[in-house]
Parts: structure tokens; C-alpha cells; sequence
DNA sequence: TTAAAATTGATAATAATTACTATTTTCAAT
DNA sequence: ATTGAAAATAGTAATTATTATCAATTTTAA
């Protein structure tokens, strides 16, 4: 049942943390491979994936879903809200305060268990206006 | 400049929108296929997306984005949040009230402009718990 | 009725992601 | 340090959802 597996540490898994940990702009998983490969140069994309999947499932790294477009990571797991811009598609970070009774607060509302939520906000940066 | 575009009724985007109006569950691209197919047996699938696309875009209905799984799409485009089952993948309204104040509130601590905001609930719906 | 433009069905193409598999790497127990 | 089982990898193939292409059909204003 307990599906233990034991995780072990590889040097491509460790890039991309660090990578990622130098970038504020929240990279998406083929701008992660385009870098990684600067390090290592014949890292497979499948190993980004499978690292970026592995990652934000432990809970080490946020996959921040962008309404369609590609999911961008993000290595500040202290949850906030996010914004993507619709002319040049880049991802920064909100200000506002993070709701953490918004789950509760939804579902007194609602029939069923609800975990969490996802806000994001479009329209367009500084850059771009 | 201003693209005139006249549009033309056709009897499958009728069709599409008619079936929308009959479901509250939000479906997806290819659930609107396949079941339009009965109606219409020979129409495309490309038709389809199309249609849904050129709706939304018009604000004939809602495009919902839902975190990297397949949008879903609403015929009642009355600004309201959703949410999204982590098991069986259903779409469900909130009975929230919707935050028409959320984007001006968000774009007094953002640099750049704000056109709107996706708020998307997750979690286990009463089917599934 | 007619003709220009929008729409369609069928199919091909694309883009992003996942699956497969033989080989390599990691690491706990010797 | 050595070993061996499990995990991870590189390279490639396959899949999935969606968009593009285009000749033929349909719509609608004049």
C-alpha cells in the first residue's frame, strides 16, 4: 500500500533547483532545459519534466498553471499570487496578501472538500503597456 | 486596421451554443463533439474548437482554463468562480460572490494594468469523497 | 439571383508533454 | 572500498490536445 520509494539525489535534479533558485521570473520548463544544458550539455527535456513534475510534487518547487499557456516554476514555495502578461507572456509576482482562509471560507458554500485555490491575474506588465 | 469581420450564422455553431445552454457541467471540447455528433453526425472536430474559440472570444460564453487540464466551456457568462475535482475532473459552479472590485484592488500594488482575474477552487467533489 | 465572404469537413501539421527502455548513477549494507 | 538493488538518466518514440490548410459548401446582403 504505502508506496515507499526512496529518493535519490542526482546532479541534473539538483541543477534545476539551483537554477531556478537564481530566477525571480519564473521559468517555464523548456527555458529551464535551454539553461540547464549551458551546465550539462546533453541533459534530456524528458529529465526536466520528469524533475519539474517530481519537484513540484514534493512540494520543493511551485508549478504555477497560466490559464492555458505554458505552466511556468516558481523556487518561492511560500504561497502568493501570480500575474502573466497577455502580450509577452511573462509571469511576476503579486503583491497582494495570500487569502489562507479562502479554502474554508469556499467551502462553507460548497458540498465537498476543497484544498486549495488558484488566482491569476491577466492583463499586461509595465514593459508592455 | 479594424479587421471587419461580418459574422454568418451556421447551423453547427447554433447547435453548439443550444447544447451548451442544456448543461450546467461545463464540458469540454470534445464532450461538445461528441455529442453534437448526434445531431450533426458528419461535423468536424476542427469545426468545433473553432466555434468554441470564435464564442468565447465574442463573450457568447465562458472559456475555463483549469490548471492544465482541457478547458471547459459555460454558457452562462455571468462572471463566477469554479471549481474542479482532483479525481473525477468535474466542473462545478461556486456560490461565491464574485470580487468586481478584485482587479482595480490588485492593480494598486501592481505595475502594469490589470484586465481580470481566474480564480479556481480544487479539491474532492461530494461524488468523489 | 448572384457573388463575395464566412464557414465547413477532412486531413495534415504542430506543440507540449509523457512513455519506453537500455544504460548509468546513487547509496545503504556489507 | 565493494556490491547490488533501486532510482535516475539520455535518447527516442508515442501520445494528446489543439491549430492550420484548403477546396467545397453555405450564408446573406445587394
Amino acid at each position: 500500500m504505502a508506496e515507499k520509494t526512496t529518493i535519490k539525489r542526482s546532479r541534473q535534479r539538483d541543477a534545476i533547483v539551483a537554477f531556478l533558485k537564481t530566477r525571480k521570473d519564473h521559468p517555464t520548463a523548456d527555458v529551464v532545459y535551454q539553461e540547464i544544458r549551458t551546465i550539462i550539455p546533453n541533459i534530456s527535456l524528458g529529465t526536466v519534466y520528469r524533475n519539474l513534475a517530481q519537484l513540484s510534487e514534493r512540494g520543493d518547487i511551485l508549478r504555477l498553471p497560466c490559464d492555458g499557456k505554458m505552466d511556468h516554476f516558481d523556487a518561492d514555495i511560500r504561497p502568493h499570487y501570480h500575474f502573466i502578461c497577455n502580450r509577452c507572456g511573462c509571469v511576476k509576482d503579486m503583491e497582494l496578501p495570500y487569502a489562507n482562509n479562502m479554502d474554508e471560507l469556499a467551502g462553507n458554500t460548497f458540498d465537498g472538500i476543497i484544498t486549495k485555490h488558484n488566482l491569476l491575474f491577466e492583463g499586461y506588465c509595465k514593459e508592455c503597456m
